[in-house]
DNA sequence: TCTATTTCTTGCCATTTGACAAGCAGAATG
DNA sequence: CATTCTGCTTGTCAAATGGCAAGAAATAGA
């Protein structure tokens, strides 16, 4: 057993899919891979070809919107899984790149090996498609709070759910994130703290 | 083989992840459904407990926002697979509704019929991956756009995707679907026709 | 350390959208 | 047929947000 990778077995046993004995024989098969802060973990127009546990650090996903503008898609820490779904499982280039924000450290493994997990351990298939559907509830509660919320609820969500992201995402990519330009995100933090 | 199940087994097929022999084997497990036009194919506070392949007509999610107003979140035409993900894969509660708008037809599985067919076919399992990553990919495009496009761009891209929706649900549903009131959703469309 | 660059804030004004209310048309109902 | 209900439109005004530009502050680089 290898004690480096608790974090990870941790993991795999909180989705309570996998019992300990086929954690470990999971966990077995992730390598350690680090990126620093800057580096991309993956850059658009590449596939997504690694499926990441990331165990520290903070990540951001971000794309171009058709003005040429970046967008921010997605914000990762620890104990989330970090791919692009789409491009990593139907073998596709990817249209958004995924950046480390701060240092970064985790385990991952590439597209055959997941095969390989998927096919030869059941209990990993039923982890993997609760990695999938847990992704999915995350993008209808986003696409819900673009809806009904005023920006300055989203913002105040993100406070309260993600403060460790303040202190690594510039606010322009925060910004774009909840929906908004930079000019009224620096209007909206200054009317909050008043309040 | 069933002719009567010809459009499950193209669809099955059109995702060429399943061979000629699996897709009708796969089909056989499939049970007719029919829904009239406004009944209900799932309650908000009832898990979502069916898979269903729709063949013909028109369906609609919705949810309440905080102020207890309707919020539709999705619409479902001919070959979509309709079912609530995050209920029907973690086995609780959904808190969307899903209404038919039309008379619809179509062909369904349980949630144990299609655990039954992920572990005895692995092709379905591929099947059932790719349904859930399309659903992802979709969700992460109208998430997108609510941040990108104007509420114009947005209707202009339905008018075109989704013009028999216009049809068949009140404007006041769409206008949910896309972000706004149906009183902006009004004026939008009468600047629109003008053009 | 000095300079250049990026990030953040702020002011001004335009645009989009919302809230609310009134009115109209067509469908459903008795 | 009269009545009610629902869906849709439109007017008025207010609020939220964006676009643009200037300047301050922080950061990175030489």
């Amino acid at each position: 057993m290898d004690a480096a990778k608790q974090n990870l077995i941790k993991f795999l046993l909180n989705s309570n899919l996998v019992s300990s004995n086929k954690a470990e024989e999971i966990a077995a098969v992730f390598t350690e891979k680090t990126i620093d802060k800057n580096d991309f973990y993956l850059r658009s127009g590449f596939p997504s070809n690694e499926y990441l546990f990331l165990e520290s650090g903070f990540m951001r996903a971000f794309t171009f919107d058709p003005d040429g503008n970046e967008v921010t898609t997605a914000f990762y820490s620890n104990d989330q899984v970090v791919f692009e779904v789409s491009s990593f499982f139907t073998r596709t280039t990817s249209k958004e790149s995924i950046q480390a924000i701060s240092d970064c450290k985790g385990w991952m493994i590439n597209y055959e090996q997941l095969n390989m997990l998927f096919h030869t351990i059941p209990e990993f298939r039923e982890f993997g498609r609760f990695i999938l559907v847990k992704g999915i509830t995350t993008l209808k509660q986003r696409m819900l709070s673009m809806i009904n919320e005023t920006a300055e609820d989203r913002y105040a969500m993100l406070v309260k759910t993600n403060p460790e992201i303040f202190q690594h995402a510039p606010l322009k990519n925060i910004a774009s994130y909840l929906g908004i330009t930079d000019s009224s995100l620096s209007r909206i933090r200054s009317s909050y703290t008043k309040k």
